[in-house]
DNA sequence: AATATCCGTATTTTT
DNA sequence: TACGGATATT
C-alpha cells in the first residue's frame, strides 16, 4: 500500500491511500460487470465508495451513477465518503433503496406504462388492510372455515411477487395449510391488483414490479436506463429475484454494473431474498469478473477466529476465510447469567466499565435477535441513567393514531385511496365497518366516480346521529382548509391542522391521548423537513424513522449514548465493543425459525453478522432461566441453553465466564435494596 | 350493526 | 404491554 501511494503523485487520486491491492483493483476495475465478494469488515464500504469516486474522477457526471443500497442510512454514509474524496457533487448521485429509486423513476417515467405519476404508496400494513377489506367482500369472514388472515395473505402475496414464483408453488412450499384455498386466494389477489390500479396506489412490491416492467418495455426502458452509466448494488446477497431481474435489464443499457456482497451475511430470506443472486452472478452475467476481499481490518484476530469458527459450521460452503492483522489478546467472552435481570445488570456494569476505560458509549452496541429482547435492559439502563438510542423494530408507523393521521393526509393526496377512507370514516363515533362502507359508496370512492370524493364529501348529507354529525362537519372544515385550498399548504402546517381535528377524537378513542398527540407533534417535525405533502408521504413510507434518534430529531449530536439494535438493523455497522444478549437457543435461533434447515442456517448467519460487528471486544450473554410470567410473583421458569451455534468444540475460541455468584444474583433480584441506595444518593446529589 | 368487555397471548427480523 | 379475537350487550 505504502509503495503504491508513493508512486502515485496525482493528488486527485490520493484516496487510493489506504486501499489494499484487491480493494484498489475492485475500485478501479474497468467498466465491466464486476462482483466484489467482500467478507465482513474487509472494507466493502470504502471500496464501493472509491469505485463511485473513481467513476466521477474519470469523467462520469455524478447524476449518471446509480447507487442502490439497503437503507437510506447506508446511502448517506457512502456518499459522505465519496464527497470527501471528490469534493462536491457526490450528493447528485442517484442513491437509495430499490424501492425509493423505483418510486422516483416511476414518477418520472411511469406514464409510459400507465402509472399516474401522483400515485400514493401502500406500506405493508396498508397492503394487509386492503387485502382484508377485499377478503371480507369475498365472504371469507364466516368462521366455519379457517381462511388465511390478512397478515398471512400479505406475506403470501409479497413472497409470490418478490420471488417471481407461481402462487400455487409458494403456498405449497411455505403455507401448506392453505393449499385448499389457492383458488380463493388467487381471486382475492386479482381483485387486489385491479383495485390498486383503479385507486392509483402502488404497494411496496408494485414499486419493484413496475420498475421491472419499465426496464423491459422499449422504448421507455432505454430512456429510463440511459440516465445512468454505472449501476452499483450494495448488499447484493440480500436482494430477491425481482431485484436481480431489474438489475439485469438495466445492464443492457448501461456501461457497467457492480455488485457487492457476502453470502455468509445473507439474512433476509424472509423477505424472499436469495443468495442465488450473488452465487450465480458470474454465470448469469457475461464477462463478469470477481474480486474477493478477505483481509478483515475491523476486528482483532481472536474475534475473527471466533466468527470464522461459528460460520465454518454452516452446512453451506463459503469460499472465503477471513484473516486479520490486528493483534489482540482478548478472546470473545461467553457470559452465563442467572436470568434476564442478571443479564441486564451485568451488561450495564460492563458498559460502565468500558466507558471508564475510555470507550465512548456510542462506540458500544448491544445487539439482539428480536426488538423486544431489549425491553428489560432498557428499563435498567434508564434506571442507571445510561442514555441509549435504539435502532430497528420501531413500530412508530404502525401505531393506530399515527396511521389515523397519515390516512387523512393520504386522502388529501389521493382521494380514491380506499384503505384510508375506510380507516378515517371509522374515527367518527358510531361508524363501524358497515357504515364506513355505505359512506364510501355514497362518496364514490370505489368504484371511482368522475367527481373527487373529497368534493362529494362537502355536499354529503350523512344519516348519522349527533356526535358523529358534528365530527363530520369538523372534518368537512378540515378538508376545505387543506385539500380544497387554492395553494397547497406546507406539510407541517397541514399536519398541525389535522392534529387539532384529531384531538377530540383521540381523547374519546384512546386512553393516553396526550402521549399520542405528542407523537403527532413529532410527526409534524418530520413533515417540516419535507418540501411537500407528497414528498413527506413518500419519504415516511419508503424511509421510516429507523431509530428513536431519528424521531427525536438531531439535537443529540454531541451527546454520548449507547447503541441498542436488532441484528438486522446492525447490518453494516461496527463498534469497539459489541455485546450480544439473549444468545440462547429459542432466541438465536428464534423458535419461530427452527422449521427447516435453511432457516436455521440463516439464524446462524445472523449470529455471525452480529459477531463481526465488533472491533476490539465482544461479549455474548445468555440467561440460564427464563421466567414464564415476567411480572408474576411465582417462580415458574424454564431453563435455557446456550445457542446451538456455539457448540462445545469451538468454545476454545471463547472465554467462558461461569454463572455469577449467588450474592450477585440475589442482588439482582433484591432490587429494593439497591434502588434505595440509588435513590438516597440521587437525593444527596442534589444538595451538593 | 356498533360497541363494551373480557380473554389470553404472542410477537422474529424490514423495504 | 397493547393488541386482536370472541362474546355479550345496546
Amino acid at each position: 500500500m505504502a509503495t503504491e501511494a508513493a508512486l502515485d503523485t496525482d493528488p486527485r487520486t490520493a484516496w487510493r491511500l489506504g486501499l489494499n491491492q484487491q480493494q484498489l483493483a475492485a475500485a478501479t476495475h474497468e467498466a465491466q460487470p464486476l462482483m466484489i465478494l467482500a467478507g465482513a469488515g474487509t472494507g466493502k464500504t470504502s471500496t464501493l465508495s472509491c469505485r463511485v469516486a473513481h467513476f466521477i474522477e474519470t469523467g462520469t457526471a455524478p447524476q449518471r451513477i446509480l447507487l442502490l443500497t439497503f437503507s437510506r442510512r447506508a446511502a448517506r454514509e457512502m456518499l459522505g465518503r465519496v464527497e470527501r474524496v471528490v469534493g462536491g457533487g457526490a450528493q447528485r448521485v442517484w442513491s437509495g433503496t430499490f424501492h425509493a429509486v423505483a418510486s422516483r423513476l416511476m414518477r418520472l417515467h411511469g406514464r409510459a406504462i400507465g402509472v399516474q405519476p401522483d400515485f400514493t404508496i401502500l406500506d405493508q400494513a396498508d397492503m394487509a388492510d386492503l387485502l382484508d377489506f377485499i377478503r371480507a367482500e369475498h365472504g371469507h369472514e364466516q368462521r366455519d372455515r379457517r381462511f388465511p388472515r390478512k397478515g398471512t395473505l400479505e406475506t403470501i402475496y409479497s413472497r409470490t411477487v418478490n420471488a417471481q414464483q407461481p402462487l400455487a408453488q409458494v403456498v405449497e412450499r411455505y403455507f401448506p395449510w392453505c393449499t385448499d384455498e389457492v383458488a380463493a386466494i388467487a381471486s382475492i389477489f386479482t381483485t387486489y391488483t385491479n383495485r390498486k390500479r383503479a385507486q392509483n396506489v402502488l404497494d411496496y412490491d408494485d414499486l419493484l414490479l413496475y420498475w421491472n416492467v419499465l426496464a423491459g418495455a422499449e422504448p421507455v426502458a432505454r430512456q429510463m436506463a440511459e440516465r445512468f452509466d454505472h449501476v452499483l448494488v450494495d448488499e447484493y446477497q440480500d436482494t430477491n429475484a425481482l431485484q436481480a431481474e431489474i438489475l439485469l435489464r438495466l445492464h443492457r443499457h448501461v456501461a457497467s454494473i457492480t455488485v457487492v456482497g457476502d453470502d455468509a451475511q445473507a439474512i433476509y430470506s424472509f423477505r424472499a431474498a436469495t443468495v442465488d443472486n450473488i452465487l450465480s452472478f458470474a454465470n448469469v452475467v457475461a464477462h463478469a469478473n470477481t474480486v474477493t476481499l478477505e483481509q478483515n481490518y475491523r476486528s482483532t484476530s481472536p474475534l475473527v477466529a471466533a466468527s470464522n469458527a461459528v460460520i465454518a459450521l454452516s452446512l453451506q460452503r463459503h469460499e472465503k476465510t477471513l484473516w486479520s492483522a490486528r493483534s489482540g489478546v482478548s478472546r470473545p467472552a461467553l457470559i452465563t447469567c442467572h436470568d434476564e435481570a442478571d443479564q441486564s445488570n451485568l451488561v450495564c456494569d460492563s458498559v460502565l466499565r468500558s466507558r471508564e476505560e475510555g470507550t465512548l458509549l456510542r462506540e458500544q452496541a448491544i445487539l439482539f435477535r428480536a426488538s423486544h429482547h431489549s425491553a428489560l435492559l432498557e428499563v435498567e439502563l434508564s434506571r442507571r441513567n445510561i442514555p441509549f438510542v435504539k435502532y430497528g423494530g420501531l413500530r412508530f408507523l404502525e401505531a393506530a393514531h399515527v396511521k389515523d393521521v397519515l390516512a387523512i393526509l393520504r386522502i388529501f393526496e389521493n382521494p380514491f385511496d380506499e384503505v384510508c377512507w375506510f380507516r378515517v370514516l371509522q374515527l367518527f363515533e358510531g361508524v363501524g365497518p358497515a357504515a364506513a362502507r355505505r359512506l364510501m359508496s355514497a362518496l364514490g370512492v370505489q368504484p371511482a366516480t368522475a367527481v373527487s370524493p373529497l368534493v362529494a364529501l362537502l355536499s354529503l348529507e350523512a344519516d348519522l346521529a349527533e356526535p358523529a354529525l358534528s365530527e363530520l362537519a369538523a372534518f368537512k372544515e378540515l378538508v376545505t382548509d387543506c385539500a380544497a385550498a387554492g395553494a397547497p399548504l406546507p406539510a407541517a402546517v397541514e399536519m398541525e391542522r389535522v392534529r387539532r381535528f384529531c384531538k377530540p377524537l383521540f381523547e374519546r378513542k384512546y386512553r393516553s391521548a396526550d402521549s399520542r398527540l405528542a407523537d403527532i407533534e413529532q410527526l409534524e417535525g418530520l413533515a417540516a423537513q419535507s418540501p411537500s405533502r407528497s414528498a413527506f408521504l413518500s419519504d415516511i413510507t419508503l424511509d421510516p424513522p429507523g431509530s428513536t434518534a431519528d424521531l427525536a430529531g438531531p439535537p443529540l449530536v454531541d451527546e454520548d449514548y449507547l447503541i441498542l439494535s436488532t441484528i438486522h438493523s446492525a447490518k453494516g455497522g461496527e463498534w469497539d465493543v459489541v455485546r450480544i444478549i439473549h444468545a440462547a437457543d429459542g432466541m438465536i435461533p428464534s423458535d419461530m425459525a427452527t422449521g427447516d434447515a435453511a432457516t436455521v442456517e440463516e439464524e446462524r448467519r445472523l449470529l455471525y453478522v452480529a459477531m463481526t460487528r465488533a472491533r476490539d471486544r465482544m461479549e455474548i450473554y445468555f440467561p440460564l432461566r427464563y421466567y414464564r410470567r415476567p411480572r408474576g410473583r411465582d417462580d415458574a421458569h424454564g431453563y435455557a441453553q446456550l445457542t446451538r451455534f456455539v457448540p462445545e468444540d469451538i468454545r476454545r475460541h471463547f472465554d467462558s465466564i461461569a454463572p455469577t455468584s449467588r450474592a450477585a444474583s440475589e442482588d439482582a433480584d433484591g432490587r429494593g435494596v439497591r434502588s434505595g441506595h440509588v435513590a438516597v444518593d440521587a437525593e444527596l446529589q442534589k444538595l451538593w
